[in-house]
DNA sequence: AAATATGATGCAATAAATTGAAAAACCATA
DNA sequence: TATGGTTTTTCAATTTATTGCATCATATTT
């Protein structure tokens, strides 16, 4: 048998079953379990399938991938580096949506176990396919435009966690009116997120601090961490860090 | 017997086989390895076969897949289509995951107002996205390979709903074994959406018909559609129109 | 932490491709 | 038919590709 009719043996079985194992494939093509894996390695740096332990996987699946450029990028890849800082293996972590906690999901370092809950399919998707740890997506009404789940589905389920740290992006923060937002499903997902956590930290580029919302998350007071894309010794951070740990 | 001659007969065995080796080819036509490997040589060199290692190929069995297509898109978007016509504005509808599914979901048209219940993000994500129906997600363990939610949180919130339909694609099908999946999480869930669903379709290219996978989801007469991308007229379907209906 | 399964790497055996040169076949023309 | 030139085929030596095995490293499970 030619190595290209195995290699388009198992494609034909990656593009059917979404994923094949090593063994099986040895078994079925009376091959060793070597020239499999090279194949595998080969069909995979022709980024035609994606290898896993044990087998390989069908790349239509590496949906996230798209490297989109999000706004401020790189001051939200260094809040996103701090927060790391605070999740510990074996902790339990509670993520919300947006573009800084994708940030966070794209840089959890492999190898760190922990689990994430999350309300947004977009950083679970992230999360499963580029880190080590377990991921729990709650489940409830999916938003059009924030791409978070909302409503008494997972206002319910929040109510049956109890994590160890929640991380939350926001729109809209200071210090007089706290945490606020737009839209009225978000808050009180939001609300719920805060409850469940032991301690929360709100992420947020330097840029949106001193803004205000229209409807009230919570105080400042009532979170733990501030994290930011700026020293927390700037002036602009002065009066925050009497109310709140800032990073 | 002329070059011509010779590189003809090579073509004819490469349409009809797919493939030749050259130490066949050299048996059959009775002359040296190097003669035939010139002839490969010379037909490759047209770009009318393709040469490898051993022998040469086909053109157009050369599975050079589309890094993004889908595999067998177009028999999907059949399958698709035909989906689509079980259902109506105001219905219920639960959706599973894969490939199948998710082009049922680019195609759902735009006015159409029902509610869709989902395991999947990547579906429910396309969905909330290209239609205008509720989506909801549900909640659990993402899973690795197959993207979709499982685990006992699921389970709880299947059984908590009942739909008019519910779309399953499926891994491998035959009527002896069934519906199959070689995933245990993932037979758990599909029990468990077939259970809240008062009709279930399965959707399957014909490709995947008759294989067999190592763990029973259920019979085959325990769904009610059976959709796939050929006509139910088909030769290779007429065993399955006795206890399903096919589309 | 130990046991097991999987992955990577280097090595040797074998099969196949390449190359250059020699032999054979072919072909037009004298 | 003989001849010279051309094309085609074969042969031999060398290089490259493929595969399986042994070994060690790494991942996963118990």
């Amino acid at each position: 048998m030619l190595k290209e009719e195995r290699q388009n043996f198992i494609m034909k079985q990656i593009n059917l079953h979404n994923k094949v194992l090593s063994s099986d494939l040895c078994v079925k093509l009376n091959v060793s379990e070597d020239t499999i894996r090279r194949d595998l390695h080969e069909l995979a740096s022709n980024s035609k399938i994606k290898k896993v332990y044990g087998g390989a996987m069908s790349k239509s699946f590496s949906h996230t991938t798209g490297i989109k450029e999000t706004y401020a990028q790189e001051a939200k890849r260094q809040i996103a580096k701090k927060a790391l800082t605070l999740i510990n293996d074996g902790m339990t972590v509670l993520l919300g949506g947006g573009t800084t906690i994708m940030e966070m999901a794209r840089l959890i370092p492999r190898g760190r176990r922990c689990t994430f809950f999350t309300v947004s399919p977009v950083v679970a998707m992230e999360l499963i396919e580029y880190s080590d740890c377990e991921v729990i997506l709650l489940g409830g009404s999916l938003l059009h435009d924030s791409y978070i789940v909302t409503g008494s589905m997972v206002i319910n389920q929040l109510n049956d966690i109890k994590v160890d740290l929640c991380f939350l992006g926001t729109n809209t923060i200071s210090l007089e009116d706290g945490i606020t937002d737009s839209v009225w499903e978000v808050v009180q997902v939001k609300k719920a997120m805060i409850k469940s956590a032991n301690k929360t930290a709100i992420v947020s580029i330097a840029e949106k601090l001193n803004s205000e919302g229209k409807m009230k998350v919570c105080n400042v007071n009532a979170v733990d961490y501030l994290i930011t894309d700026i020293d927390p010794a700037e002036k602009m951070l002065s009066s925050y860090v009497d109310v709140i740990n800032v990073l």
